[in-house]
DNA sequence: CGTTGGCACTCGGTAGAATCGAGTGCTAAC
DNA sequence: GTTAGCACTCGATTCTACCGAGTGCCAACG
């Protein structure tokens, strides 16, 4: 368990990273300061409260604890619960309980995708007691696989799009030309037969009819889609569980962060980008000052992309304090990510 | 203004009713329980701090203020700002700012309708400062204007249905035949040449065709959408600015009441049907106990329906403690379900 | 030299006492 | 019916004393 050897910065040896592993538990569990004796007794370390002490020392002059004033316990820094993920945690351990709630939820799983993902979020959260995001399939790598456009009153006209996995994209246009049905319906034939299997982000110019009207609406419909792709990005983000967060807020500095936390979490955009940030990174757990965002400073943020035929499809994750039990939580996070993924892939 | 003459028990002399009026304002404003001295020196009553105490044990005696404890001021109880609701909120009051920040936002809104909503939520919850919530045009009274099959995977269909308000209605059906494009294409055919122009809510049933596999596809597809109309309440409901009930949180007993509340509004289902309960009654303002959902016991609730051609559409509304600015937020909302209305209603 | 027991010291948290003051109810006079 | 005066109430604030978990340091020990 505790690595020996490497002569890495982040290592520690056996009985320190021992001691801290105790901090971080004992304080997760408590969220009181937790002071030597404690670690001593309740640990089987086989040594006494002040050989504990002077290590402990040893641990807050290179940053891994901190003591919120002096003579009190310690708590662990960023740092500290940085080292505690990347040493403790390889085995994610989930109770039973928990993993049956998952296993159900997925047995009896049957619903459009957005529900899907909504109620998915949902569950990650009573899971892990946390706030919990879902980020949905990116629809730009998606296929189309049809194409619909349906007058809604004269001279706007609404444009469908279904992709192949089973997201709709829609969006209204008011145009200057005011055209029959036979017109728009041979536009969306044309937008059909040209695009059914392209990927929704690199759709092909419409090749011109006779009609000019035709083909004017017909370059307004991918000019739509194109700005969508462009503008958002288009993921959709579902949230769920932020009850949690103000339930939580022993954890937090004051009601205020809650708020705050909150209030991002309303920006998909920031969030969708955030998300996507730290995984582009390869970063699964993102600590406190880890975070760039201020609002974030006492978070720590759990992340698992999702495959869908072995491809990336999407990612799941959780928003807590940074005192949150990381095992289980990423234990889960990891589960539900992992069954989200195969439910999503086709069976045959 | 006081309304005097009529033997209806909640009638009161002119001066308690101002007294009454005085005590509202100032709490709201204050937070503090205000006394005698208070009322009788800010506003221009022409009485004596003593006789507002005598005014004031009475109103108490009836129920519309009360004191935290003995020898402190007074609070209006629900009763009171009920009778501050019925009597002195007919202008709504809406500061300039507001205003504007409404008209501003539509007149450049250009989006989907989901998108729109959405904002809708956290405009509304801007100006009012109170958490928003916007439900959507009832998609069941909207008029189908086209249907599409798309095969996702062999034996996996999804069925997509336009509306005539701009909404997309879809659904997953796995089959337990294996259809090719023609079949799934000519029962998308029958069916959208027979719903077209139907009531999504009155899907009438699919005519037969030679075909035994498609028929199935189209019973199936108009079983999945019948029971997504009955199923759920299917307006979809848009919440805002849900960090405004925690930064508000001073005016609830605790921060876990906060926490409820964000649970309860994550329940799209309770929380649409509460508010179609209130407006089938005729209620637009709901204050504390006159809500039956106990965890809304502090909360006060504001709707509006708006309209669209003259027809009930939808509702926005705002929640928030019973301790806020009615005529502001009566104003507001008003304001802004009037500008949706306006909006949705097609300008030719 | 690493480990341990002992000890003086620190400092947040809690409990209790004293005080303050806004506000009330009541009574008597206007 | 209205008002001034007055004794009384009670939450909020401040101050004090005190407790005790926990530390840092030192000297002793194996």
């Amino acid at each position: 368990m505790g690595s020996t050897g490497s002569t890495e910065p982040m290592d520690l040896d056996e009985r320190k990273a021992a001691i801290l592993r105790a901090v971080v538990e004992e304080y997760v569990e408590t969220a009181e300061p937790v002071g030597s004796q404690r670690v001593a007794g309740s640990r089987k370390l086989g040594v006494s409260s002040a050989t504990v002490r002077n290590d402990m020392t040893v641990l807050e002059r290179e940053g891994y604890i901190t003591q919120p004033y002096t003579s009190a316990g310690r708590i662990p820094t960023d740092l500290g619960y940085r080292y505690f993920v990347d040493h403790f945690t390889s085995e994610g351990a989930l109770r039973i309980t928990q993993r049956r709630a998952v296993a159900e939820f997925f047995e009896s799983a049957h619903r459009a995708l957005e529900d899907l993902l909504h109620e998915t979020s949902q569950l990650l959260s009573r899971v892990t007691d946390h706030a919990a995001m879902v980020v949905g399939p990116q629809p730009e790598v998606a296929q189309v696989r049809g194409v619909q456009l349906v007058t809604l009153h004269p001279g706007v006209v609404l444009a469908v799009a279904v992709l192949s996995n089973g997201a709709v994209e829609k969006y209204t246009l008011e145009l200057p030309d005011v055209l029959d049905e036979a017109q728009v319906g041979a536009a969306a034939a044309a937008l059909e037969g040209q695009w059914c299997g392209c990927a929704f982000n690199e759709l092909p110019e419409p090749p011109p009819s006779g009609d000019e009207a035709i083909d004017r609406l017909a370059r307004a419909v991918r000019a739509a889609f194109g700005e969508m792709v462009a503008e958002h990005p288009m993921e959709m983000l579902y949230v769920g569980g932020t009850s949690r967060l103000v339930a939580e807020h022993e954890s937090f500095a004051t009601a205020e962060s809650a708020a705050h936390l909150l209030e991002l979490l309303e920006h998909q955009v920031v969030v969708v980008s955030l998300v996507r940030n730290l995984l582009d990174q390869g970063v699964n757990v993102s600590i406190g000052s880890e975070n760039e965002i201020e609002e974030l400073r006492d978070c720590a943020i759990v992340l698992a992309p999702y495959r869908v035929e072995g491809e990336f499809a999407g990612t799941v994750g959780v928003l807590g304090p940074t005192r949150m039990d990381y095992r289980r939580t990423i234990g889960a996070v990891a589960a539900v990510s992992q069954q989200l993924g195969r439910l999503l892939t086709p069976v045959d």
